[in-house]
DNA sequence: CGTGAGGTTGAGATCCTTCAACAGATGTGG
DNA sequence: CCACATCTGTTGAAGGATCTCAACCTCACG
């Protein structure tokens, strides 16, 4: 049960802009806002979902194994939603999820987010579009895999990481490298190399630390395409 | 517009159950259902999408290009919905779309199914579910390209496939070899010495026809996993 | 100071791609 | 019916990309 002022704070979210009251009450009503640190599993592969998670502040990492493999498929921060495909569904993950920068995270219950998406069209406009920003999202994932070396992957989280930070041309790596390493599809050691090739492009390294010496050849090499690198588009 | 009998027929689809019926008529409203010959471009990735397009039969390849590459990201059939992302967000198609076997293909406007979408919970919740649906797919195939090697990634389509088609063990590849490849992620060259490893474990190939000599050895190669490869999870 | 976790470096093996040549099937025009 | 062209797929050789295993390094922390 959510205090008054975890209520209003909810309520504000994105995902509830232009429902009915009626329907932020229902989804709100079995709700919660909890805080977790770091390294907790908040959901499992093969299991069947709870809840729908709002990731509220921090950081939660999506990730999957298969055989003794495992490979991290996404990181997301606020106000992302997450699970919505096997809550809609009522599938079990795909992907489990794990907390890697402290978070607070709203857990709506699955039930009703099942039963207000047949009751609002405004919210299920709304998790359409979620949906659908999410599989765009992996759709340019899965093009970044197929068409793209592990290099050019680097130099293009890189280049898009230094533009949504300000492009000061300084970066620093918000998780442990292993998870980037996952992330970009390849193994801790070769992102290791892979960063000792870009020092020839004016790329330094210093632990989390990263300076971007020489951005035109980094972006020469980098080739960023909008259909591929636009988290907007 | 669509005439009476190709009315009816484009109701039927399961896009449209639940809806309301004035729904359906708006969304038929300027409807199109046209045949395409083997070849045809549906889509072009990177423009505005004018349409919603359902296929109801015959099959459809979604593809992207890169600097001087090229892979195959989907081949759909019906009774399948393509650009749904697209049209929900209004944003550029990140993939072109291109008929591989004579197709039939309804054609809904992007303008009216955005307007369903916030009119009928119904409508905007069968869309969520194909995006779920889709999303997940995609979600599964990058599980499959970050988590296996390219034979296991074969092993693992022709025991799907052949579970598909009736467990005969004698799958017939519907499209060509390089359009396989493409989608499973690897030169049509090494599709090939993948198909000779596989003789190994019994899998006989002749043209597009295919046996599977060992049904066990294969799987046991193959070692499926139903959070990657299960259609229906 | 030891200890451990995260990261780097080196060497060898494996996976995969590229380029090139060739084979097989299909189709066309003479 | 044959010569030829074309398209698809196969095979070989070489090189590049990537992974694995192992050793080492660095730094924070008890």
């Amino acid at each position: 049960m959510l205090s008054r002022e975890h209520y209003d704070e909810a309520s504000r979210l994105q995902i509830f802009s232009g429902c009915r009251p009626e329907t932020v009450a229902m989804l709100l009503e079995g709700a919660f806002l909890h805080k977790f640190p770091e390294g907790i599993d908040l959901a499992k592969e093969g299991e069947l979902p709870d809840f729908l998670h709002v990731v509220v502040s921090g950081g939660v990492e999506l990730y999957s194994r298969y055989r003794d493999r495992e490979t991290t498929i996404e990181v997301i921060g606020p106000p992302n939603v997450f699970i919505a495909a096997a809550v809609v569904l009522d599938r079990p993950h795909l992907k489990s999820a794990r907390v890697i920068q402290p978070a607070r995270i709203l857990m709506l219950p699955a039930a009703s987010v099942r039963k207000a998406l047949l009751e609002d069209a405004a919210f299920a406009a709304r998790i359409a579009v979620e949906l659908a920003t999410a599989y765009r999202a992996a759709t340019k994932d899965l093009k970044n895999q197929k068409l793209r070396t592990g290099l050019e992957r680097l130099a293009n989280w890189l280049t898009r990481r230094d533009s949504e930070t300000g492009s000061t041309h300084r970066i620093v790596i918000p998780f442990d490298k292993k998870v980037l390493a996952a992330q970009l599809g390849m193994a801790p050691e070769n992102l290791s190399r892979n960063f000792a090739t870009l020092a020839r492009f004016g790329v330094k390294v210093k632990g989390a630390r990263i300076e971007i010496g020489d951005p035109v050849a980094l972006e020469n090499l980098a080739k960023p395409d909008p259909l591929i690198d636009d988290p907007s588009s």
